[in-house]
RNA sequence: CGGGGUGUAGCUCAGGUGGUAGAGCGUCGGCUUUGGGAGCCGAAGGUCGCAGGUUCAAGUCCUGCCACCCCGACCA
């Protein structure tokens, strides 16, 4: 390709609106074109790259069985209302109506389209198991759509379900996808952790995740490196501690005016956070107080705590409330004097803890030296508690790391959540009817790409792995006015093209300082340059990942890249 | 959906106290230049997010709306 004549305009100025590197960078290398928000045109050089991730999830996903369909976008409202997620699914789901009324939406995931087709040609357990697949644009609109690609509300998805006789059977479906996308991932140069997570909405009995690290994630995974566990953070359990027998000192009230965070109130009594006890009010769903206490060191995972109360019905409450309930301002809130309605709950990590710093809902004062037995008793344990780097693996006990990443995948075992209300049935062995046991298998592919440059670019710009560039070469003509220069850079371009290298031509009338900071920019791993080495028979040979550059004589350049490239047989 | 911010040329931005719009980059024409975002000369390019209002006069003041970005609860 000549880039004189390709749809790819770079530009010099960062972009306003764009701050994760992925957003940045994608959008000035004018591979993507923002349309509106969390909405993206793919522009040739991108397309090029989503292609090839395309196909590498195409070709693993066919080696492993699975075969590839298309499903539509535009979804009929009755299969969703089989399923009862019409009502449920909310205002994520794109809805339309056609000229004569009749509903639709936008197909954000495919469980009942899939779920349906396969319960018209499946009726033997002969039949099974079978996964089917299809990579397909998703539309979801999105509370908050963020950074480009990496939350979009269109974005390109392999989606794949897999139906089992038996729920043996569909765990070896569910091991086999685990398996194809850790190859899949490995392959895209795409480091990840496959983490065990929650099965949340979507309903099932378990489930993995596959977290690309980056700082722009929107996952905390803690993972171990002595015994290899891993998990999303929100599920990892906390268990009760049992603390050092320190001597019980006497309670007292000290006056503590105006101290009202945690890190104020440990600078003020010169007592660690460790030992205060946090207190946080919550409203339920019924309009009902809920006080949570917490290690003053530890911070509320909500979604624990939406796990334990089987709704994410709460919310936390404003300043007024807690004046109106508790009679004190926030920063005094405590076990003493509480009101008989107020529902309380303690997190594991307060257990045992001795000499404790609490507040007694009276503005301006706390009690200190504060203990478990003879000051108070306690109420129902929970783990509610944020998981820390260093806090215990769950596994080995060992210290746990954690570190923020982004969910390019995700696999769920459903069983019969789709199957049973809407009726796929098979008849199996033993001549009983019974519901498919399901799976679904998601990889976010538009997102890989972002994740993909997160993971692989500097301050000057990306650095595409091979397996995904979208060029395997750039030749860049220094210098399109001078004769000798000119024709030694097209006669390599042609003979580039002749051996099959994917290649990008700079032959724009640029000077060599644009053409080396566009280069750099868009990221294509290996580059000759040509320039005024070629009176002495030389060009460059460079590297973007590495940075590394070397000259060599002109008749040897195509067949060293080849090399480079792992074409040359 | 709450909180914060921003909308002016293709892009990045500047435009005290109201007086009819500017720069740099990019684009077009010309000359010079060519190994790390070149120089000079000339030109084109705007419903100042939208709608009202105040005023002799609004990019600027007032009201309402819209869009986009960022921070919090969901997801690939």
């Amino acid at each position: 390709m000549r880039w004189s004549r390709y749809f790819l305009y770079t530009s010099k100025e960062d972009p306003a609106d764009a701050e994760a590197p992925s957003h940045r960078l994608l959008l000035k290398a004018g591979f993507i074109k923002q349309v509106s928000a969390g909405i993206y045109e793919i522009l040739p050089a991108g397309w090029r790259v989503l292609k090839k991730i395309e196909n590498t999830v195409r070709e693993e996903m066919d080696k492993s069985g699975a075969q590839e369909l298309l499903l539509t976008v535009l979804n009929p409202a009755e299969l969703w209302k089989e399923t009862g997620r019409w009502d449920t699914y909310g205002s994520e789901l794109f809805r339309l109506k056609d000229r004569n009324e009749r509903e639709y939406c936008l197909g954000p995931t495919h469980e009942e389209e899939i779920t349906d087709l396969v319960r018209k040609y499946v009726h033997s357990y002969r039949q099974l198991p079978l996964i089917l697949y299809q990579i397909q644009v998703k539309f979801r609109d999105e509370k908050r759509p963020r950074f480009g690609l990496i939350r979009g509300r269109e974005f390109l998805m392999k989606d794949a379900y897999s139906f089992d006789r038996d729920e043996e059977s569909a765990k070896m479906s569910y091991e086999s996808m685990k398996y194809t996308y850790e190859r899949i991932f490995k392959k895209l140069n795409l480091e990840t952790v496959t983490a065990q997570a929650s099965v949340g909405q979507i309903g099932g009995s378990y489930s993995h995740e596959f977290i690309a690290f980056t700082e722009y994630g929107e996952a905390r995974v803690g993972f171990c490196k002595e015994c290899g566990y891993a998990a999303n953070a929100e599920i990892i359990p906390l268990k009760q501690i049992l603390h050092s027998a320190e001597k019980e000192k006497p309670i007292k009230k000290v006056p503590t005016p105006g101290v009202k965070t945690i890190e104020e109130l440990s600078n003020f009594l010169g007592i660690p956070p460790e030992k205060i006890m946090k207190a946080v009010l919550y409203i339920t769903n019924e309009n009902k107080p809920l006080l949570v206490l917490i290690r003053g060191d530890r911070e509320v995972d909500e979604n624990k705590l939406e796990a334990v109360l089987g709704t994410d019905e709460f919310r936390l409450a404003q300043d007024d409330e807690v004046r109106h309930i508790l009679k004190t301002e926030k920063g005094f809130i405590g076990i003493f004097n509480l009101p008989p309605h107020v529902e309380v709950l303690w997190d594991n990590s307060l257990y045992g803890v001795k000499n404790l710093v609490v507040a007694l809902n009276e503005p301006d004062y706390h009690y200190i030296n504060v203990n478990p037995g003879r000051d108070f008793t306690y109420g129902d344990f929970v783990d509610i508690a944020e998981v820390k780097a260093g806090d215990p693996c769950p596994q080995c006990s060992k210290p746990l790391e954690v570190k923020k990443g982004l969910e390019v995948g995700h696999i769920f075992l459903l069983g019969t959540r789709y199957s049973e209300p809407m009726r796929a049935y098979f008849t199996d062995s033993d001549g009983k009817e019974k519901a498919f046991v399901m799976g679904c298998y998601g990889i976010g592919i538009s997102r890989i790409m972002a994740a993909l440059v997160d993971q692989h670019h500097d301050e000057k710009g990306i650095k595409w792995p091979l397996s995904v560039a979208p060029f395997e070469l750039e030749i860049l003509c220094l210098n399109m006015s001078d004769e000798a220069i000119r024709k030694t850079a097209e006669a390599l371009y042609k003979e580039a093209l002749e051996k099959n290298i994917e290649v990008l031509f700079d032959d724009r009338e640029e000077t060599a300082g644009f053409k080396f900071a566009d280069a750099d920019l868009i990221g294509i791993p290996y580059r000759i340059v040509v320039g005024k080495k070629v009176k002495e028979g030389r060009v460059e040979i460079q590297e973007r990942n590495t940075g590394n550059k070397q000259d060599i004589p002109i008749s040897n350049a195509i067949s060293y890249v080849l090399k480079l490239i792992g074409k040359e047989k």
